[in-house]
This record gives structure tokens, C-alpha cells and sequence, in this order.
DNA sequence: TTTAGGATGAACT
DNA sequence: GTTCATCCTAAAA
């Protein structure tokens, strides 16, 4: 039997429902974040919409390299947004985490995002979680296997809805955007 | 409640 | 010079 993280070895489009409920953590300085994924979207190299769709360049390359890695990139001039990167070595594919339900070190969210009052506003957005659990370029290629930004699988499988992705310009009729089904977390621009 | 625009810089044409 | 896998505030409806 193949391990849970080879399932990251196939196309981000398959890819990018299964992580939904997967958990992330963030270890800061003995401090323990946690959150729970509620919607993700797809980015392939076929895929107009993609980074990865005029082949590498320095800021893509992480996307081509080996699956389990975070794909950190920095846009709009102020934001980091994160990805999972899959496929299989070579090809250029992630997937965009766009929204987390927080479970543990809610404190330290709000640490990191002073103006939020609601709990509901501290992760539903791909560079709203990135600004709560610190992520910034340098752990752009770093193994999510590991500590200090980890992905845990887990086995429950939630209600999933699919639709076309947020936010880009090119390619939008693809349904490459997936969120669990009621749930509150999920981003809402 | 909905919409419009500003922030701010790297990458691309 | 324009675009960008965004977010927030303020103004309008």
C-alpha cells in the first residue's frame, strides 16, 4: 500500500479535494497554530490561470519540483498566498490553500492580524491565513512534512462543493475550485 | 448591503 | 506601462 502523501503525485485538479480537511500547523517559537483546510483551488501547467503555464521561472520553480512542498509566492504588493504543490517531479502544478477553519492558537492568529475582530475574518482568505500562521517566502519550498509548517492527513472525508476558481483572469471556466459544503470559514470575495 | 478604489512591488509586455 | 491566484476601507445605494 501506497502512503497517504503519494496521493500529492497526481494532477492538482484531483489533488485539491482530497486536502480538504487535511489540518495545517505552524509552530512558532514553542507556540502551536493550527488550522483545518475548508477550500483549495487547482493550478496546472495546461491551465492559462496557472503561474506555471509559460514554464519555470525563479519564482515558479517550486512548482515543479517534487509534490509535499509549499509554493509561497508574494502579489499585490504586500501579500503571500500559499500552495501544496503535487504532480510529479518536473510538471508544474499546486494547489492554492484559499481558506482555513482555525482550530487551535486562535490567540496568536489575532497576534498576527491586530485589526480582526471576528474569528470568522482570521483565515478565509489565501493571504489572510498566510498573514495568521506567518507565512512568507522563506518557506517557499519548504517539505510540508515537516515542522515548522506541517500537513497532516486525515481520514474524514467531508461534503465537498466544486466550482470555478477566485480572483483570475484566464481560464475561469475550469471548476477547479473546491470548499466544504456549509461551512462558514470558507472565503467570501 | 453592494461597489469602487487604494495600497504596494515584482514580474511581465 | 500593465497585470497580478488580495485585502481593507469608505462611499454609495
Amino acid at each position: 500500500m501506497t502512503d497517504t502523501w503519494d496521493l500529492l503525485n497526481q494532477r492538482a485538479e484531483l489533488v485539491a479535494p482530497e486536502l480538504i480537511g487535511w489540518q495545517l500547523v505552524r509552530h512558532i517559537k514553542g507556540q502551536r497554530i493550527i488550522g483545518r483546510i475548508v477550500e483549495t483551488e487547482a493550478y496546472d501547467q495546461i491551465d492559462a490561470a496557472s503561474h506555471s503555464f509559460k514554464g519555470q521561472t525563479p519564482r515558479n520553480s517550486v512548482m515543479f519540483g517534487p509534490s509535499g512542498m509549499a509554493y509561497v509566492y508574494f502579489t499585490y504588493g504586500m501579500h503571500y498566498c500559499m500552495n501544496v504543490v503535487c504532480g510529479p517531479n518536473g510538471y508544474g502544478s499546486a494547489v492554492l490553500i484559499r481558506a482555513l477553519e482555525p482550530a487551535h492558537g486562535l490567540q496568536l492568529m489575532r497576534h498576527h492580524r491586530p485589526h480582526i475582530t471576528s474569528t470568522i475574518n482570521l483565515c478565509n482568505g489565501p493571504a489572510k491565513l498566510c498573514q495568521a500562521l506567518l507565512i512568507t517566502k522563506q518557506l517557499n519550498g519548504h517539505d510540508l512534512k515537516s515542522l515548522p509548517l506541517q500537513l497532516l492527513p486525515q481520514k474524514v472525508t467531508p461534503d465537498i462543493i466544486q466550482t470555478t476558481r477566485i480572483g483570475i483572469s484566464r481560464d475561469t471556466a475550469r471548476r477547479w475550485r473546491f470548499y466544504e459544503k456549509d461551512n462558514p470559514f470558507v472565503s467570501q470575495l
